[in-house]
RNA sequence: GCGCCCGUAGCUCAGAUGGAUAGAGCAACAGCCUUCUAAGCUGUGGGCCGCAGGUUCGAGUCCUGCCGGGCGUACCA
């Protein structure tokens, strides 16, 4: 980036002026093209601390200022202090060659090397197939996971399988009586029973394998739980692979049962006095802990809630060695999070690890009206549906294009239109059409040349394309410390727009001997940082379109 | 009631650790292809950044209180 000119300059400089600064320099890209390349607020910041006028402070750090004429040809002072800077083509060149020599490590960061970091994302309930809003959980965590690798983290993708448990029950249930449906049309179904076809499809399969022939209630309830379980399973999974998604683990929830897990942290909750018996229930003793009021963790029926083993499975992760350990949730889960976490911490484990997304959650609009989804309704729109309709790429962008901490509006009109409304598009022209100059570029016998003479790159769309493009690292690290992708698709976004300027401003083939070598290399360069960030995103990266 | 999230252009949303005249896409209007992909580019119009205080040299950004919307607030997950 261009602070790299001038930071350690600048730290010398504040130094001089008898100032340590810790804290690293802020710099800014100044809106308007009159305040240079880059400005920096820092002797604003500091004047107070020094009781000093800003502007002055500025004048004193500018005069000590020693600064390489090579690469800034000027330096202002404006406004209330604002220190802004202009930098020669040849340091915009320089930015580009070390781009270029990065190779294959361009965008990529080394913060996280020898760090390990745990990413769990989607765990949906295997009751049933994926629905279209569980596309945000598995966009989001898939490219943080990415975001994560990128930055050098040794990164395992975790799905926690709620195979236990209640839901399950219900499952079972459900199945169990679709199944007597058959012989027994009239019989009465489950009201909070999952209503999908799927189950029906299930009770089905196990019909016409006589699985159930002469088998007790019991039995029968443990048959259909675990074809359900195991319908559910590959059903998600293939959902899974073709989002281009991956988890190096599938964490099943009845392992912390049959571990013991659950019931020794229970124990240790006891024994600590955070654990109590009331109305038959076991009660973790959450105002203990500051938490607003206690909640049961099991249940009079002896089943626990869902809490325990939550508190159960952090604890496991914790205790595997993760340095970082990621959690997305959707922001119906919320409440559970400090309760979690308490937990965790009550057992002595270090919760600072633990970072939370929570993402909010997805209203479907079609022709400018609401689609209501429903699960246990029949109804089902499924995530299957979605990317049957939208293509893997749309709906992948969709979901990680917004903050999570939004609402999200996915206009299902937008999604489909397959030209220039659809944002997904834009970011992918802009690597088709690079691809597509550099092929017909090695048609006419030249590739893209790492060697190019750069000093021909003058142009002002050029170096704005080349300033921008020098951030991709940073921009990754950013977008991965602070858990926000979309922070990265906005940049794709700027990266494309500054590309399509540039290509329609700067001729590239046929611009002269030099120039044509060189802009090749930038719109080389360009692609590189494209087909890197849709990687990070899930989004393919098209040589045609 | 309480907790968390969100209120920015007609619509959907960006707005680095507080900075200079608040941005983009869509929609509307007007231009640009005998030349590397027009799925592109350029221009115009469009704003009490929910409201009211506060902190500060400076607030869309931080603090408090309201108003409006969402999600929670289970012996469901």
């Amino acid at each position: 980036m261009l602070n790299s000119f001038v930071e350690s300059e600048l730290q010398a400089a504040l130094i001089n002026a008898g100032i340590t600064f810790a804290d690293p320099i802020p710099f800014e890209k100044p809106r308007q093209s009159g305040h240079g390349h880059l400005s920096t607020t820092v002797c604003m910041s500091l004047a107070k601390a020094q009781k000093v006028n800003p502007r002055t402070l500025a004048e004193s750090v500018v005069a000590a200022l020693k600064l390489d004429s090579r690469f800034v040809s000027d330096v202002q002072i404006a406004g209330p202090g604002f220190i802004n800077f202009t930098f020669t083509p040849l340091a915009f060149q320089s930015l580009l060659a070390d781009m270029v020599s990065a190779g294959s490590a361009l965008g990529k960061s080394t913060i996280g090397v020898g760090k390990k970091v745990n990413v769990e994302y989607v765990s949906a309930n295997p009751t049933g197939p994926l629905h279209a809003g569980h596309g945000r959980n598995c966009a989001i965590g898939d490219s943080v996971a990415n975001l994560y690798a990128s930055c050098g983290y040794e990164v395992t993708r975790e799905y926690y399988f709620n195979n236990a448990g209640n839901q399950m029950n219900l499952l079972a249930e459900s199945i169990s009586v679709r199944y007597k449906q058959i012989e027994n049309p009239e019989l009465p179904f489950p009201e909070n029973g999952y209503k999908g076809d799927y189950i029906i499809q299930i009770a089905q399969e196990l019909n016409s394998q006589k699985a159930l022939v002469g088998k007790s209630q019991e039995e029968a309830l443990q048959i259909g739980r675990q074809a359900g379980e195991d319908w559910c399973f590959t059903s998600i999974k293939k959902t899974l692979q073709s989002l281009r998604i991956s988890h190096d683990v599938f964490f099943n929830e009845d392992t912390l049962y049959s571990t013991g897990v659950v019931s020794k942290t229970v124990e240790q909750l006891r024994n600590a006095g955070l654990a109590y018996e009331k109305d038959g229930a076991t009660w973790f003793a959450l105002t203990k802990l500051g938490g607003q009021q206690d909640k049961v963790i099991i249940k009079s029926t002896g089943e626990p809630t869902y809490r325990l083993p939550d508190i159960a499975y952090h604890r496991n992760k914790l205790e595997r060695g993760f340095d970082v350990v990621v959690d997305v949730f959707g922001s119906d889960h919320i409440a559970t999070i400090p309760d979690v976490l308490s937990g965790v911490q009550a057992l002595g484990l270090d919760t600072s690890k633990v970072r939370v997304i929570i993402h909010q959650m997805v209203t479907f609009f079609e022709n400018g009206e609401i689609v209501k989804f429903s699960k246990r309704s029949g109804n089902t729109y499924t995530l299957d549906d979605l990317i049957e309709e939208v293509g893997v790429d749309v709906v992948r962008f969709f979901f990680i294009m917004r903050t999570a901490g939004t609402h999200l509006e996915f206009d299902l009109n937008l999604a489909k239109e397959e030209g220039d409304k659809n944002p997904v598009f834009y970011l992918q022209y802009a690597h088709a059409r690079i691809s597509s100059v550099v092929a017909k570029a090695f048609d006419k016998g030249l590739s893209v040349t790492e060697t190019a003479d750069l000093s021909v790159l003058e142009h002002e769309k050029e170096l704005l394309l080349i300033d921008l493009l020098s951030r991709v690292k940073h921009t990754v690290e950013r977008a991965c410390e602070s858990l926000e992708p979309h922070t990265l698709a906005e940049y794709l976004r700027e990266v494309a727009a500054a590309y399509h300027v540039f290509y329609h401003d700067c001729r590239i083939l046929d611009s002269g001997e030099e120039l044509e070598k060189a802009r090749l290399l930038l719109a080389e360069i360009t692609r590189r940082v494209l087909n890197n960030g849709l990687a990070i995103l899930g989004v393919s990266a098209p040589q045609k379109m």
